[in-house]
DNA sequence: GTCAAAATGTGATAAATGTTACATTTTACA
DNA sequence: TGTAAAATGTAACATTTATCACATTTTGAC
């Protein structure tokens, strides 16, 4: 059986594009638009939540920062993705940081509108319960891949998962190394390696920074523990 | 700084306890009492949910089995803990399966039913929104962990979390050896040799299959980095 | 209690991955 | 456009962890 990429996908745009046109634009009309520039901080670790983020333009890694100071990232949010919710919800600290890949344009709730619109969009709720039970099967899906696998077949598949989202034209994954290493959980000498090697079984063409995926098919055997 | 074991915790006891005594009754009123002997499944990968499950007695893994057959247990429920609402209440099979570790006395509630509760009791829904953003951030923290700390640093940390949660008597653990290195993400032999190296230097106590903690705090500085 | 099955322990070996220490390239911006 | 800083590549080496192939112990059923 082969591994299901859909699988480490948090769907968190549907949150809102599952809305009304209506309701959609009551959430903009109580939000305000922040930039963020590449590198710069949306949320971090241990911080207070003061609200809810959609991201209209841009990518962000959420990660969290290990005791040794080496960054566990686990997920990387998109366009129309709605994120920051879980620390507001449960009232607690931020677990986790999210940082800018790229100039990010997102729309800022703060937490009184945040709860106001759950009051004014009866489906609001619904939606983001139904979002949360999905991303706990996503997480879990992740845990066990980090747990069992190979670096060789943690990075098939990431680069696939990647490739499905991070496109930056025709499916080319720019992200730097340490980014990248940093998702499939090896240091970046031995992702450097691995790169090298897949680039030698022509898996993969690399240009500089630039990585795009040339054998799908055979990729996603590896991930899926059918192919060496 | 050191490793905070409550943050490894789902609480999800938290759910119902939270509830008025009327409303516990009410949950209990409208759910049947099942019992599931050791070893058998509760709910299983990719089979369809049909209602949640509130634990009376016992205790039960949850894990995932991955491609190649080793299962990646994340999280062991015990007496008090509501579960399998993930998978229903965002309409998806189960992407997770449950194993009774010991005899479990179980009040399962039906999909119908624990709708209608949703309905009768408002607290409910806010309680169970609480719990899974708090599941997010701990599911976070085990990725974390699992992706960037050494084998001798996770076993430190789950032997020190399975001691709070896993008493027979007095905080010893019993549990087969295979299952906690399916928790810690290795083989079971590399974790009998890694048990006997801590029981060598006696920060463990084992007797036959039971293991016990005998300098906590030593543990708790392996496992927060703080000392080989 | 006996016996078979399951669980656990052991030791040698192989393989995977991390670490260190630089060389080289690329990028950002002055 | 030049230059320093950041990112990336490389190679040798150390370490960790998995794997294999059994021996031994424990458990559960009869």
């Amino acid at each position: 059986m082969k591994v299901n990429i859909k699988k480490f996908d948090f769907e968190s745009d549907k949150i809102l594009s599952s809305l009304s046109n209506q309701d959609q634009q009551l959430f903009y009309d109580y939000s305000e638009v922040l930039t963020f520039k590449k590198g710069k901080l949306i949320f971090y670790e241990s911080g207070i939540p003061t609200g809810v983020f959609l991201i209209e333009t841009g990518k962000a890694k959420i990660y969290k920062t290990g005791l040794d100071g080496k960054d566990q990232i686990f997920y990387i949010y998109k366009t129309g993705d709605l994120l920051g919710y879980h620390a507001l919800l449960c009232n607690e600290q931020y677990e986790d940081s999210c940082e800018a890949l790229e100039e990010c344009k997102i729309h800022f709730v703060s937490k009184t509108n945040f709860n106001m619109l759950l009051d004014k969009i009866p489906n609001l709720n619904q939606l983001i319960i139904q979002n949360m039970s999905h991303e706990f099967g996503v997480l879990v899906n992740t845990i066990t891949i980090l747990a069992q696998k190979s670096l060789r077949e943690r990075l098939a598949l990431y680069l696939l998962i990647l490739k499905e989202k991070y496109v930056v034209q025709n499916g080319d994954i720019l992200l730097p190394r340490e980014d990248l290493a940093n998702i499939v959980g090896t240091a970046r000498e031995s992702l450097g390696r691995l790169l090298k090697e897949f680039k030698e079984e022509q898996l993969i063409e690399v240009d500089k920074k630039v990585i795009r995926v040339s054998q799908q098919d055979k990729l996603l055997k590896i991930a899926s523990s059918l192919y060496h």
